[in-house]
DNA sequence: AGCGCGGTTTGATCAAAGTCAAGGCGGGAA
DNA sequence: TTCCCGCCTTGACTTTGATCAAACCGCGCT
């Protein structure tokens, strides 16, 4: 609904850039090495501020990229102005929908976002020599449905305090992998009202239940945006994990 | 939580049925034709009753699917018994999910169901041998991420009213594909509690919403199953579409 | 016909979350 | 420092949908 933000920072580091490389195998592994170097030669890094659409009305999805660092938000929009925000994109994913491109879909950074962006036409080809490449997109859809539809069950289901735990959970447990017992600290990458959007709540109604978490000890809240967990274990519980 | 169930009917139907072969084509297409004859060859057709369940604690992911008729519910479930459906499928959609067997969901024949299933071995050898058919799978997971995109939109941000309707008028334009407005004639594949555990409300709830709608009158009920749809139009309005 | 049963509707009441309205807190600019 | 602005919290009240309870309806059965 704001104006038009095309404030986009090419930082117009030099095309082939050793830290993207790493995270084409990431993501895409099983290119040979010429693909690599070839897909490493067409790569731009870009660093994208808080806020900014990726793709969307104002931008159009003429390129492809690996997100570096950051959190992406995926919103889909009502005429009326209601807003769901249908899924978190964290680092290493893969930004952009081949053989697609509306959808209703919105990308718009949620934090400082840094990415490695290709033309459409490079991946597309890519795809088409390395059916490994294909595979592994395959793969990355299927993990997006599956989150997708966890998270039906918490927006159909759930208490608005099992959807704030949930998310704080779903955070906690990004934030470290292979955790899901003990202390974390960590950083939320949403403003409350993304969050009231994530959950298809009211900033209101997650402010109350956060401060009830805090007031049962299930978390401790630093500042605003810096959250600290005792106990996984018991956030679980509350989020009915 | 019923009993489990297994009275799937194996109607034993000689294994190159040309009703299967038909529905092979339409979902998973450019196969060769020795391979289409060689999927024919290891495909059963089978009936299962509506309430049966395909996929989940009970029946095991030893085979993939095609649908061929009725309706497949894909159901998530709480450990306390609440349950969301985070899925329909219709024919000729492909049942089963490759290179993956948990992920919690229980696949259930909302209606009576003809499927023609082959053996997990079956397709995936294929699979890495025709990297055209990764391709087709690829676009229908796009597919439902896109519906399960959609209905997190329906079941965070709509009214109760607003979910009715948005239910009536995807089963509405189910049934008659290209078609988004005029007059259309139906049968209701769920039941009220079905319909209550795809839209995250409960069946009292549901149910005073389309007698709402009835009795403004977007929507005939002739009996409990059966609905007529004076108005497409009026029906996504009421669903703000 | 009468009975029973599952699924559905309807009504009365209640609780959870939304709305409206203040006020607080923190960080940046003058 | 002080002010300001955006974001967050808190409180009072309202609304929506859930809960509890009863009746209804179509249908197969005896």
């Amino acid at each position: 609904m704001d104006a038009p933000r095309k404030d986009i920072h090419n930082s117009d580091i030099p095309a082939l850039c050793r830290a993207c490389e790493a995270r084409h195998r990431g993501v895409c592994g099983a290119l040979s090495a010429d693909q690599l170097v070839s897909l490493n030669k067409q790569s731009t890094r870009k660093r994208i501020d808080s806020g900014v659409e990726l793709i969307g009305e104002t931008q159009q999805t003429d390129s492809y990229a690996n997100i570096i660092s950051g959190v992406v938000k995926l919103t889909k929009m009502m005429a009326d102005g209601r807003q769901q925000i249908v899924g978190l994109q964290f680092a290493p994913d893969f930004l952009g929908r081949p053989f697609r491109s509306d959808s209703g879909i919105t990308a718009d950074a949620a934090t400082e976002v840094n990415i490695c962006s290709f033309p459409r036409t490079t991946i597309e080809r890519m795809i088409r020599d390395t059916p490994m490449l294909e595979h592994k997109l395959l793969e990355q859809t299927l993990k997006e449905l599956d989150e997708a539809r966890d998270w039906m069950l918490t927006l159909g289901r759930k208490t608005a305090s099992e959807k704030v735990a949930s998310f704080l959970y779903l955070i906690a447990t990004h934030v470290n992998p292979e955790m899901d017992e003990g202390s974390v600290s960590f950083e939320l990458p949403l403003t409350r009202s993304d969050i009231a959007d994530f959950l298809g709540l009211t900033i209101e109604t997650v402010s109350r239940q956060m401060t009830k978490l805090r007031k049962d000890g299930v978390i401790l809240i630093r500042n605003n945006r810096k959250v600290e967990v005792p106990d996984l274990t018991r956030l679980a519980e509350r989020a009915s994990h």
